[in-house]
DNA sequence: TGATTACTTGACATAGTGTCAATTGACATG
DNA sequence: CATGTCAATTGACACTATGTCAAGTAATCA
């Protein structure tokens, strides 16, 4: 929306941003981020008002660069249902890795700030409907499992691909980023598709 | 194992316990547990060095009070491997809501403190024994899935029954604790056992 | 020349963990 | 009774990180 992005605002969204992705959203304080854009500590302060605020705004800056829309047009272009969740798990699931740093930085600072908290469920919640959308997409092809409602089909796959269970799989079971994406749209047919 | 355990250290840990399992693992500080044992903040120090393993400490004391050996019982009692992963997912499942509170504290707390880290790592392993077990039970009636190697099968059923799954679930989703337990097991079996 | 803007420096408040030294009270033992 | 020990108390302090404030500087614009 509002661009007038002043040069050092910039300068700490970098820093931010890459400071965040490098050390997996670790302990990265605003003194450190301060330092990679060569300002003092309290000037990040002239540009946002808190830690949580200057998260926020990375995330943002974030999906700016990445493209974050665009990466959904294969999904919403696919012909079928299947099709549809599978560009989905694949769109998404790629886009973990990009932003787990910064998300994880949020998760941990949503524990106990609100803005930050409201923040990453507006996000989470952009996420789901996405999930929304390819589970009513399988309804329109009549192939959802008869078990789930859509609700709670979306609930799951929602769920399935949720930032944490990449993190277990991929960081906790060793999964590559590829044995991950293989394995969650396999999964994905076997719980939502009921002509198998 | 060592028993001898003093009454304040006792007391502690049911300060600790109360106020975690209350708060659901929000903020919970050595000093609210020192008021609630009714001793000095400094004092807790006199039990436990440093507040990751009075945290470790709580979970051991948890796990005496509610016997979670005891639970597993039915899971290895049951015949069949459909059985044992139903068995499985009902005992863990429904030990879920009990230590919520203390792993979510001890969860935030890993993400900075290796003595944390390494606690619930061994917790989390230890489940995932269970979670083995369950797999190979399955093996052995010969219904896994095929697609699954019996590692990667125990990975998702892992995942699947993670506290941050539950979590997503039951406060994101708003599931009850009555639909998590039937929907898992559901989930569980579509996803593992082979001749549906 | 003077004002404005962006930034700097240094000091400080606050919150929470963890440490230390000096002290107190209870109880046990020679 | 004297002595020592143990558990706990109090108060002070170090450390880390966030966030605030005031005073000063340097460049730019009018």
């Amino acid at each position: 929306m509002s661009r007038e992005t002043s040069e050092t605002k910039t300068r700490i969204l970098q820093a931010s941003l890459h400071l965040l992705e490098l050390g997996g959203g670790k302990g990265v304080r605003m003194s450190d981020i301060a330092k990679r854009a060569g300002i003092s500590r309290q000037a990040v302060y002239l540009h946002f008002p808190t830690r949580a605020a200057l998260l926020v705004a990375t995330t943002h800056y974030l999906d700016d660069l990445r493209g974050s829309e665009d990466r959904l047009a294969p999904s919403r272009a696919a012909k079928t249902g299947t099709e549809r969740l599978d560009a989905f798990i694949e769109a998404w699931g790629s886009y973990i890795p990009e932003i787990h740093g910064i998300a994880k930085a949020l998760m941990a600072m949503a524990e106990t700030d609100i803005e930050a908290r409201e923040a990453w469920s507006t996000r989470m919640q952009d996420m789901r409907e996405g999930c929304e959308a390819a589970i009513k997409a399988l309804v329109d092809d009549d192939v959802l499992t008869a078990e789930h409602s859509i609700e709670q089909a979306t609930d799951i796959l929602w769920t399935m691909l949720s930032i944490r269970t990449w993190e277990q799989l991929t960081r906790e079971c060793g999964w590559s980023q590829a044995l991950y994406l293989k394995k969650t749209k396999a999964l994905a047919r076997r719980v939502f598709i009921a002509s198998l």
